[in-house]
DNA sequence: CCCCTTATGTGCTGATCGACACATAAGTCG
DNA sequence: CGACTTATGTGTCGATCAGCACATAAGGGG
């Protein structure tokens, strides 16, 4: 199919994920549509022609992260051959990305997006929805677990998918405030031990 | 001691307090000097003269929470009988006081402030030195803990302050998306399951 | 009373914000 | 070659930002 009219001179793709590291790195109030279109290497008219509004473009950029860097964190979660050994290896994951390490932002974009600030117009929904969907990959994990016996059908899957939850958004906290690879393994680990139905 | 001048025509405290609940609900960024000296009902001369600059009173706004606030949740932390006692009664005054609930904000500002966002000047310093306060006390209630023979001495105080540092924080993630008492006493009963040197 | 000091109220400053008007350029289609 | 469609570049819009100049008001000290 050829496209009419003078085609476009940048690389779409190339652009949204200059913009999701902007965003990433300095969160959506911090951001000017300056930073955005430095970082991108092209001008407003073309950023507001290619992706509509400031609103509009963090949309695409968490949609982006949650595509391109969640799975290198929550991914070993589905993966592992136990729902023990997936959720140790999220959190061995977590604890390999979550610092700063050179040139990625640390942290995490969906965990520590509009929390201690209030955020214009459907913000505030984009960010839970993706708080929300990693709540419900524990339960998803949790709950299979519970069906093939792995773990007691009195385990509360709810409550213990929480808890990992909080687990992984603490750690990300810390990893913020400058928290080391081995600060955090140590919240992992400790979060490890209590895995239900194993004891008490 | 008499004051020379014009005498003040505002309460100091009040404006300050009006500020930090401000700050509190809606971070420093998204908080304008137009919303600022509506909440505290005076002009910006007046806020400038008292408070120095919109950084500066939100040093004092955040001084004002760690006295006030701050307390309610981490005070049990160090009355409770025991360390145990201590952390759980944090926990639960973090369950009941996390959540919104009418004309309070919910949330930590402490814990919450700046975290996805790049902030201007010292307010990372600002709220990282209120984290770490927190993580101080922890280290301090559980460090007593192993000197009075509560825990054993292998304990690692380290890594299980972070630990419940961890929980808490994760907690207030939570309580900002939505999550109910229910939930978040679950997570805190869930970590107070997991506390070191009693079985496996 | 006048002088000094400090607070208040009005109104403004330069900078920056997100967003767009407009003219021009670069393609495809007839 | 026009006619049409879309992208780019320049320049700028009104709004809002943090912060302050200036004149006026309200107290105490002489």
């Amino acid at each position: 199919m050829t496209t009419i009219g003078r085609p476009r001179e940048f690389d779409r793709d190339a652009a949204l994920k200059a913009a999701m590291l902007v965003f990433w790195r300095k969160g959506f109030l911090a951001t000017s549509m300056n930073d955005l279109c430095d970082a991108m290497g092209i001008r407003s008219p073309s950023l507001y022609a290619a992706f509509g509004s400031k609103e509009d473009l963090y949309r695409a950029a968490m949609e982006n992260y949650v595509e391109t860097i969640v799975p290198l964190v929550w991914g070993p979660l589905a993966d592992g051959p136990t729902a023990r050994a997936g959720v140790e290896g999220f959190l061995l994951a977590a604890v390999k990305l979550l610092p700063e390490c050179g040139a990625v932002p640390g942290g995490c974009m969906a965990t520590l997006a509009a929390l201690g600030e209030d955020m214009p117009g459907t913000i505030p929904d984009i960010v839970r929805s993706g708080r929300v969907q990693c709540l419900e990959m524990l339960r998803t994990r949790l709950n299979g677990a519970v069906a093939t016996g792995e773990l007691p059908a009195s385990t509360g899957v709810e409550r213990w998918s929480r808890f990992y939850l909080g687990v992984y958004q603490g750690m990300a906290v810390q990893a913020r405030d400058g928290a080391t690879s081995a600060d955090l393994k140590g919240i992992a680990e400790t979060a490890m031990d209590a895995w239900p139905g194993q004891g008490r």
